[in-house]
DNA sequence: TTGTAATCGAGACGGTACGTCCAGTCTTCGA
DNA sequence: TCGAAGACTGGACGTACCGTCTCGATTACAA
């Protein structure tokens, strides 16, 4: 970082979209094909085609570049989903809470288990456990939004009665969310549909008696 | 791990303890002040006035010998805790579920705060992200045996009708524990008393109307 | 020079003078101050406070630069001294060859103690033995001519019976200058008035006894 | 050099031979083929099969290691010739100065030619010239004790009675090996045994008629 | 009690990647 | 239309560590 700050500050109109589309595709690649780890911002430059100092030049580190190749992949996800008629920026509301929740949960189930997903994200996950910096960006930017849908939904089912006036949603949703985060990152256990169904299950209707 | 099988196998009973406590010494010391990837093998061995084969020879790698080192930490420090009259191998059970969790999240959320254990705990759980091997031997030897304390002190609770007998308490734990996890994991949201009381609070009455 | 070819060929009337002047100062400052090597042709459009394709379009590398930074430099001394009233286009001719041999090249020793002179005329020098092509430029532009004052003088002396007519003037000059030049390249003896003194008497009289 | 200093000192008894050897071979090749300029430490490490550290552990630049190369060469040379029954620490001693003399100088004009030897020692003495303390070693090593040679022989004349006594050695060789020195270096004129002949004959006679 | 075989501290080795600097080319924009 | 500005690909720089490989010098066990 230290060394960004005493160069005058490259111009961002004259940057080349296509170096850096290149890298974000090489970045991308390379951390699929050998692992976080084993990805070097050489490597990077190589595969794409362009001079390191390119790279430098717009980046601070081999995480930087990489978080942003992954922002732009979902973004570009997103914007095919919403091409492709699908609203992404809300959950499902038939009004049964506990069916709409075990449906999104699926989902993500799903997508923790596609593969083009699980390396890059895994390494950032990573990288953000120890560089906070690095870790509240990929929160904000990634994480944040989809938990955003829940509190939403969560407030809907509240106007219907379906949950307790009194339960904060940011809090709520992590009661089935970060479970299953947490067998994901850290392999506390088996992930699935039965797994996730469950959480709901208990998180809704509480451990206690009724 | 594929060097170590062209050696003739070294024997352990030749170790040298001096040696093995020094480099623990040094691997801790090393990351908490410089920070787990800015720590090297070359850097730990010098520390620890040690020849680098010396590591080598009986670790596989720096996350090894970190993971060790802590090992190492925790078991000293429980150790400790066990000669000061505490029983770290069990939950209290006042007969109160809710403040017994509580009280025990409490000191959770303490731990997490402490400097000595942030560094390292947080270097070992990044690495076991992207680590598979790494990280699943992190939590058996580190994580399962706290959570197994909250599925006996859950079990009870379900002897004594606290909680639900169709309840599987190894997934009911991780309601109140896995949100707090990913809190201080992933800079999701602030850590406090607050929140682990109104985990365990939503966890047990659940957030449906009852 | 091959990427010289590949342009349409500038115009040199539509060069900007005050370009060449800036880059010329900026060289010579720069060689001054940081040395040759440290010399580069960013370095000297930065300091010129010109575009590095304005250099690339009229010189082909720094040495070529330098180069005619240098031999503008030397006219336009001579210009100055042509101005004050000197003669530099012949030796004095006062009818004592070796007086007045001795009396240039005491002046040449002053000069090659000049630390202005110095830095660049070394760097080319150095540039020349390595790079032939350039090494023949720098005798012709600028050593060439000083010799051939030598050559006039030994001529008129052979005219006036002073040295042999046998004798090849261009050889003979070597006789004092080359020992001179090569001291002064190599470092392979003290330069001093009594050693290039020496050096004319040696070369005039011989080394056999008479 | 600075950075050599900042470091521990290597162990010169732990030096690998091998790895010299090689480093030397690929630095000489290298300059041969490619010149001076564009041999590269990173070219030469990987032509010898060498970290780059090891050149850098050892030698302090490229100029350093060429030098020693060549050094080691001549050594090498030296050895051969001595080996071959001939006395390369004396000039010959017919008792005929002139004739001797062009000799040795007829043998220093075909050196020149030698392509084997005019890259590295042009590379050389190019860096001499502008890097002071490079140039005084090589002239201590490889040029001074040649002219030593012509030292001894011109005393040995000055005992016959060949050459005045008052005259001082140590300058005198310079009148015919100098001028021959800067034509090579600065291609101040082409080389010959005609020409060298004609030095000799001037020095030793003078220019001024008998 | 004395070899003798292993471990130990030390650090040189062949390598890989780092982050920087500069070469030489290409593009944009204002005068 | 040229020149300043500077982004671009490319490649070498000198450094830091990697993991392997000798080296003596302890050191502890078996003879």
């Amino acid at each position: 970082m230290a060394h960004r700050q005493s160069d005058p500050a490259p111009d961002p109109t004259r940057r080349s979209e296509r170096s850096r589309r290149a890298i974000y595709d090489a970045a991308l690649a390379l951390v699929g094909e050998v692992g976080y780890p084993k990805t070097t911002i050489e490597g990077i430059a190589a595969r794409a085609g362009v001079g390191k100092q390119t790279i430098y030049r717009w980046w601070s580190s081999k995480a930087d570049v990489v978080m942003e190749a992954f922002l732009d992949l979902s973004e570009q996800a997103a914007e095919a989903a919403r091409a492709a008629g699908q609203e992404s920026y809300a959950l499902p509301d038939t009004g049964d809470l506990a069916a709409d929740l075990k449906l999104v949960l699926r989902a993500t189930v799903d997508e923790l288990h596609d593969p083009a997903f699980e390396a890059p994200s895994r390494a950032l996950a990573a990288e953000g456990v120890v560089n906070e910096e690095l870790g509240r960006r990929f929160v904000a930017k990634l994480l944040e939004p989809s938990l955003q849908l829940y509190v939403d939904r969560l407030r809907s089912a509240q106007a219907a009665g379906d949950v307790r006036a009194d339960i904060d949603p940011r809090i709520a949703l992590e009661l089935f969310v970060s479970p299953l985060a947490q067998r994901w990152l850290q392999y506390t256990g088996p992930i699935s549909y039965e797994y996730t169904d469950t959480l709901v299950d208990y998180a809704l209707n509480g451990l206690a008696p009724r």
